[in-house]
DNA sequence: TAGACATTTCGGCCCCGGCCGAACTATTGG
DNA sequence: CCAATAGTTCGGCCGGGGCCGAAATGTCTA
């Protein structure tokens, strides 16, 4: 396949209203089926049907079968970063005084919320707070961290999968990502990614049944006081 | 306006062909007139009028009228860095062992090039480099630097617009910019920007007439070497 | 094995948006 | 003041691609 204009072409499959709304869903690291981007998309299903195909095929999103449904979910982090670039174009445009998109105004989600696969928002922020300013953390190049040996204890204290964060080697380990809301970056990457899931398991915070917004439970508002020396 | 889908707009922008030449020979960080854009992306002027007049009007691109010309330039590194970030998906999606885009492979534009209005490639790093050895810059955050007293005199001796640098307060001073090629941090943000008009000033760089390559002059090389302690 | 449900494929409609020709405005230079 | 050049506006053509209905395929349940 000889591609005349790379740009233009992963940008036009983002560029259709559907498929945005699609990707946007998304967005929350989740798989969904096919029907439920369809109904986000507002679209019949063979319409929906074409559109993840166009975006499987052009590596944006990644398929699995499982019983009568089909998950479909964004192909990287990649993707996600690249999506959260636009978005933030989008918004600064906005400026004018104008209604702001209403994901930009919910409270809520400027909270907490999933990014991709890791938290975000002032909750995310605080926990990356934490661990840099008690040296868990270190900058390391210009867009990752790396683990400290006293990092290293706190995660196997608190439970986090460190191994298997690591044995996904075709992923960066601690990134940063830009935070939109308060922007400054938080931790993502497999560390990210597995500090979350600590979140979730040990009913730190629980997933909004739609969205990307994450409530954070009284013991997750303890367990920030008591782990990590701060609170939101 | 009421924004329906805010992403989707913006991609939409990006996802036409004849505008996506535009941003990506506009990703050299200069200001172009709209005939060059027109030829760029192979469209007669009138049809270039109405997309430059939509990037406009979405704040991708600024105008600046200048005699009867108009030039058109990224309205922000913002702009430059979702450009990067669909490219890159884009290149990731050619992996199946076929051709790299040429700018990948491209030795001279490894070697040396523009990044938005910075110096990037090996000289970029270079200069960096010898900047943080020599202790005029440090890690600030993470993604910024600062300047130290004594990186203060040495611009200074070099004849850097500092306070012009300083004047553009919208603007981060000494960011941390990840180079695609070297995969470390260059120097970026007006101060960035300030050094890199130092070494077209004093003629040590040159750029090519097409592209971001920037040629290294003799001069050029000599400076490396008495100013900066280094070689490439 | 039948029926329900999820998803995909096919075919055809139709509209949005990119394109250009022509005409108009603005600036420069002789 | 006129010709040349850069840029924009307007109007109309036309094609790609998004949309859905119908029907096929696949999978689970009874």
């Amino acid at each position: 396949m000889i591609t005349v204009n790379a740009l233009s072409e992963v940008a036009a499959l983002m560029g259709d209203p559907a498929r945005a709304s699609m990707l946007q869903l998304l967005m929350d690291g989740r798989a969904h089926t096919a029907s439920d981007l369809a109904h986000a998309a507002g679209v019949t299903a063979q319409t929906a049907s074409g559109h993840l195909a166009r975006m499987v095929e052009a590596n944006l999103l990644a398929a699995r079968a499982q019983g009568r449904n089909r998950f479909y979910r964004l192909a990287s982090g990649e993707v996600a970063h690249a999506i959260e670039s636009l978005m933030a174009l989008a918004g600064a445009r906005a400026q004018p005084a104008s209604k702001t998109a209403a994901w930009r105004r919910d409270p809520d989600l400027r909270f907490c919320r999933t990014c991709y696969d890791h938290l975000a928002g002032q909750v995310g922020m605080a926990v990356t707070d934490s661990l840099t300013q008690r040296g868990h953390l270190e900058p390391e190049g210009a867009r990752d961290w790396s683990l400290t040996n006293s990092g290293e204890l706190f995660c196997q204290r608190l439970g986090i999968d460190l191994d298997g964060a690591r044995r996904v080697d075709s992923r960066h380990f601690a990134r940063q990502c830009l935070d939109w809301s308060e922007r400054r970056p938080h931790i993502s990457g497999a560390l990210g990614a597995a500090i979350a899931d600590t979140f979730f398991k040990k009913g730190w915070a629980e997933r909004m049944r739609r969205g990307r917004t994450v409530r954070l439970t009284d013991s997750g508002r303890r367990a920030l006081g008591s782990h990590f020396g701060t609170s939101v």
